[in-house]
DNA sequence: CACCCGTGGTA
DNA sequence: TTACCAAGGGT
């Protein structure tokens, strides 16, 4: 592989293909960051289309309006969008560079890499973007992108894997403009090089591809280990409200679904008597939750951990996204 | 290294 | 309808 050909051929294709995201209207670092975090496992459709990008930047146009702001509004401001740990990541992160980089945006790819919720791939990512610096970096699409370039069929997902990507990367990337070359080469595995029917005929770089030229099924790369079988759960809760506003509970211990909020749920034995109101399915990793909510009796009181939360509150009362329908729900048919 | 964290789109 | 997948990172 001569890679300047190939770098030629896909910066070519990339400066006439290109879509028009308005992170890549932008060379600031923290609105390239939001996007970056917000796009981590999810599609950019969810993040445009749904207004996500739009709203927060607007709300938090700066570092430091995110770093004052309250946990809750932010979690709000994320909701839908699950993996909520990267929303109080971004804040942290925030709080890093009001407190310790005075308020002043990191340039030091090192540095960037420290800040929390920021790892190899999203420190390159708003390193190279931003700065139009030169490093290396892996996401889904190029790891897709190697792996079928090289033919490469043993694991990505180990740590001969990821050592055989990087490092392919890092030899690949352009260090004239590494802005352009890294953000075809995920274009190219986002638009061209797909996971289940890639469009070869259509590819720039099909001319250094081995999977293409040794006429190999790409659809079978990269290889990745199994998916955990689906463990099948049962949640049960109660439905707690006047015309002034229900009864929630906020998500404690441990770390899923932190400080949000949901219906509080109860053991099917003390529910087992009630009307169900409501009924739904949703995945959550590698769970298939079935929810069922009944109609609590009208003594019910919120426990110690439970809250009274009023009406005009629940709109911005961050809730994963399975208890905001059932809420939505059961607000419009009372 | 293995496992966990959410959600919506798509075939 | 189920299963896979996505601009990953933390523990």
């Amino acid at each position: 592989m001569h890679p300047e050909a190939f770098r030629e051929a896909l910066v070519d294709w990339f400066s006439t293909h290109q879509k028009d995201y308005p992170w890549r209207r932008t060379k600031d670092p923290w609105a390239i960051l939001v996007s970056e975090m917000m796009l981590q496992q999810t599609q950019v459709a969810t993040v445009l289309d749904r207004g996500y990008f739009t709203r927060w930047m607007e709300r938090f146009p700066t570092p430091a309006d995110l770093a004052a702001a309250d946990e809750s509004e932010v979690l709000s401001l994320w909701e839908g969008l699950g993996y909520y740990n990267r929303a109080r990541n971004l804040q942290s992160a925030t709080v890093v560079i009001r407190d310790e980089h005075h308020g002043r945006f990191p340039r030091e790819l090192s540095t960037i890499e420290t800040l929390p919720g920021i790892g190899r791939y999203t420190a390159a990512a708003v390193y190279s973007f931003a700065f139009d610096k030169p490093a290396p970096l892996v996401d889904a699409n190029v790891a897709r992108v190697i792996a079928r370039l090289y033919h490469f069929d043993q694991r990505i997902d180990t740590a001969a894997g990821q050592k055989f990507l990087w490092d392919t990367a890092a030899e690949l990337l352009d260090q004239q403009r590494p802005r352009d070359f890294n953000s075809a080469l995920m274009e190219l595995g986002q638009a061209i090089c797909k996971p289940r029917a890639p469009r070869c005929k259509e590819c720039p770089v099909a001319d250094w591809c081995q999977s293409f030229q040794q006429d190999r099924d790409p659809a079978t790369l990269p290889i990745k280990k199994p998916k955990r079988e689906t463990v099948l759960v049962d949640e049960h809760a109660i439905w707690s409200h006047r015309d002034d506003g229900a009864v929630l509970l906020q998500h404690e211990s441990g770390t899923r679904r932190k400080g949000l909020w949901k219906l509080p749920l109860r053991s099917v034995e003390s529910v087992s008597h009630l009307p169900v109101i409501y009924r739904s399915t949703y995945g959550i990793t590698h769970h298939r939750v079935s929810l069922t909510v009944y109609q609590s009796d009208s003594s019910e009181k919120p426990r110690k951990d439970e809250s009274w939360v009023p009406a005009t509150d629940l709109p911005t009362t961050p809730m994963a996204s399975p208890f905001r329908k059932a809420l939505d729900k059961l607000l419009s048919s009372c």
